[in-house]
DNA sequence: CCTCCACAGGAAGCGCAGGAGT
DNA sequence: ACTCCTGCGCTTCCTGTGGAGG
């Protein structure tokens, strides 16, 4: 992804970009604003391992965006760097427990970043433990850093395993740093695993608007030609994301799509204008990705009210006045009844798909009023609350229609 | 006024998957 | 490894509600 691709530099030539990987969601800032602290501290623990002792295993808390992951693969690099350099058995691992979401798998891909030429896959967790401990009792010291660490299934048995090697090991140690934007989650482990997991404890607060305001400005300066984003832009950007919680994850985005906004228009600036453009567009993505997300029977619902909505654009009389793409939740049960039928799909009863479209309007994808007078007994009018054609189009990929 | 309509939404219960307890 | 329990998604049944129509 970050590899150079030999038509990106002509992609980039009439572009407001100099480095758009610079604002991708990927991409690991070297610089980390706001975040010394949090830095230092971090730093303060690991760095026992220099010394050849085992650090206390550190707890990292945080909102997403919120830089977890960037803070703790920067302070990590450095670790690694600088004891290579002083010769220091000191190593660091990275793990992603989403895409390692138990014990074995975890294990599984520490031991192969240990060995790269080897392949463990189906070895038993004993052999692979094994293979762990050995590698440590040469005298390394090793920090394992899980992000997202509550998506670990079996997490007391992980931690149990990596903390209980260090008893069986004299010369080196395991450092583990765990990450996880769900505070709750620490209340449900087991009593032995959060005292041992949370040795030590940090917290990220959510960027404010100034602080992301300084965020955006410095990856705008090496990401953008020079004097391309205004500076009211800049802080439009921060302030819309700030409202948002505080996510300098989103506010990287805005950035991102307001500069590909410049480029389709072929303008040289980027102003308030594009990122107002960019917000709607980026809204338009959760939007779609929540849509695709939902389950098959939800997406089934809306896609028969994005249907009807299309196929009656009709106008219709209600309190007098004229409202527009307003639907009787009872044909809107007809037509996801006929549509499933037609598909092989499953219906569920009426009650239910009530509960349905009280979800649906919950998401803000649809909205509803009580019906009042101009109609006979009491219904919900349903109104899609965005494009229908755009929603249509998603789901008859998604359900696979047509 | 009463009745019917076209629903809303509460209550109870059912079958199942997955976690806890032993 | 076994049962037991619990939560979830859902159905069935039911009562409530406000306007339309006679």
């Amino acid at each position: 992804m970050l590899s150079q691709n030999i038509f990106d530099k002509e992609f980039d030539r009439d572009s407001v970009f100099t480095d758009r990987n610079l604002l991708s969601p990927h991409y690991t800032p070297l610089e980390l604003p706001f975040r010394e602290h949090q830095i230092k501290q971090i730093s303060h623990i690991l760095g026992q391992t220099l010394h050849n002792k085992k650090s206390d295993n550190l707890f990292i808390y945080g909102k997403t965006g919120t830089g977890k992951t960037s803070t703790t693969k920067n302070v990590m690099k450095q670790l690694v760097e600088f004891s290579s350099a002083k010769n220091i058995k000191v190593e660091g691992i990275y793990i992603n427990c989403r895409n390692h979401n138990s014990k074995y798998r975890a294990l599984i891909k520490i031991v192969k970043d240990l060995y790269p030429e080897g392949n463990f896959m189906g070895f038993s967790a004993a052999f692979i433990y094994e293979k762990l401990v050995g590698y440590v009792r040469a005298g390394k010291q090793l920090v394992i850093v899980l992000d997202e660490v509550d998506k670990v299934k079996d997490l007391d048995e992980l931690i149990y395993a990596l903390t209980r090697s260090n008893d069986e090991i004299d010369k080196g140690g395991i450092t583990v740093v765990g990450i996880s934007n769900n505070l709750m989650f620490k209340d449900r482990l087991d009593p032995r695993t959060k005292s041992s997991l949370c040795e030590q404890e940090m917290v990220f607060p959510p960027y404010n608007a100034e602080e992301l305001k300084e965020i955006l400005k410095r990856r705008a300066e090496h990401a953008f030609k020079k004097d391309v984003v205004e500076d009211s832009a800049l802080s439009l950007a921060a302030a819309f994301a700030a409202q948002e919680s505080g996510d300098a994850r989103t506010a990287v985005m805005l950035l991102l799509r307001a500069g590909e906004v410049a480029d389709r228009k072929g303008i040289e600036k980027i102003t308030d204008e594009e990122v107002k453009k960019a917000k709607n567009k980026v809204e338009e993505e959760l939007i779609l990705n929540m849509v695709s997300t939902l389950p098959e029977q939800q997406q089934l619902v809306l896609y028969a009210i994005s249907v009807l909505s299309l196929e009656k654009r009709g106008i219709r009389k209600i309190t007098g006045q004229l409202e527009e793409g307003v639907l009787f939740s009872g044909e809107i049960y007809d037509e996801y009844e006929r549509i499933a039928k037609k598909i092989g799909k499953d219906v569920v009863s009426a009650r239910w798909y009530r509960e349905y479209i009280s979800e649906l309007e919950m998401y803000g994808l649809i909205l509803s009023t009580n019906s009042g007078k101009g109609i006979k007994g009491q219904t919900r009018l349903i109104k899609l609350g965005f494009d229908a054609r755009k929603i249509r189009q998603l789901l008859e990929k998604e359900l696979m229609i047509g």
